[in-house]
DNA sequence: CTCAGTGTTCAGTG
DNA sequence: TCACTGAACACTGA
């Protein structure tokens, strides 16, 4: 669930599925490359018997409020997922068939249940997800080290020009990913931006004109609203996004009304554009 | 068999 | 200092 809108998503099922209820059953996978800075076994003890007092995200972090401290924060990598009990796996799940519901799933790291019989699994197939516990998450690396999160406010213009003019020479899609500058923001979102602000992801951030300041800033809260108003779920996506010619294998990939698609190296990074619509 | 990939970090280079 | 590149991490699916 990588992005601002998965984990977004992944809020609101641990929200739905956790708040209010005590933990009364952990179980952590034998895993010291996704458990960052603490044994698994120690989380298991600090989480269980706790009560889950709200579920928090800034950017592609997510953490539980607890009774007691410290607090559990996860980070999902390129291919982490919350799961509930019976709810079925979303497509684009590696490693697990889109409808899914075998359970436990593959690839669980944490296992927790509830007072109320719910349950709850963060799966990461690939280990490059993170669990760590914190006292303060909001004040505390990585988290406190975060830009401003697109679905809790944009900066105001005058703020959002002065960002922009301190990094003059960062191509726009670096900027973008930058989880210092807006956090939440991954490969396709930050395409997805630029093309609904119609912008070419190597001009310079100090180069750009006021309107398109403009637009810049409000295609990144455009598509963080509108993709977490489709709970992250593709085929609810506008049909005129770019986001669903990204993935076409098919050489040459379009837009639906037949405008070419190109691809670019941006960032260290493959990047979807269309050049007739990208300045 | 090879390689790309919804992410992050770090060493090396210009 | 800034910014970019490539590698590393790890592993599945095309």
């Amino acid at each position: 669930m990588p992005e601002l809108p998965e984990v977004e998503f992944g809020r609101r099922l641990a929200e739905r599925v956790a708040c209010g209820r005590r933990i009364e059953r952990v179980r952590c996978a034998d895993d010291r490359l996704v458990f960052d800075g603490v044994r698994p076994g120690e989380v298991a003890r600090r989480l269980r018997r706790r009560i889950v007092l709200s579920a928090r995200r800034h950017g592609k972090h997510l953490w539980f409020e607890l009774d007691e401290r410290p607090w559990p924060l996860f980070h999902f990598g390129m291919t982490g997922h919350l799961r509930t009990r019976g709810e079925p796996a979303l497509a684009l799940e590696t490693g697990v068939a889109a409808g899914d519901t075998t359970w436990p799933p593959r690839f669980a790291k944490i296992h927790l249940w509830f007072d109320d019989g719910g349950e709850l699994v963060m799966t990461n197939a690939r280990r490059l997800g993170r669990i760590r516990l914190r006292d303060d998450p909001l004040r505390e690396p990585p988290v406190a080290g975060l830009g401003f999160d697109p679905l809790h406010g944009l900066p105001d213009l005058r703020t959002f020009r002065e960002l922009l003019s301190r990094r003059p020479r960062s191509a726009l899609k670096a900027l973008l990913l930058d989880q210092g500058f807006a956090a939440g923001v991954g490969n396709w979102m930050a395409d997805e931006i630029l093309f609904q602000a119609a912008l070419d992801p190597r001009r310079k951030a100090g180069g750009l004109a006021a309107a398109e300041v403009r637009a810049l800033r409000g295609a990144i809260g455009r598509v963080a609203r509108t993709a977490v108003a489709a709970e992250a779920r593709k085929e609810r996506f506008p049909p005129n996004w770019l986001f669903h010619a990204r993935w076409e294998h098919v050489r040459p990939a379009t837009l639906a009304d037949g405008t070419p698609v190109a691809r670019l190296r941006v960032a260290g990074r493959t990047t979807a554009w269309v050049p007739s619509r990208q300045r």
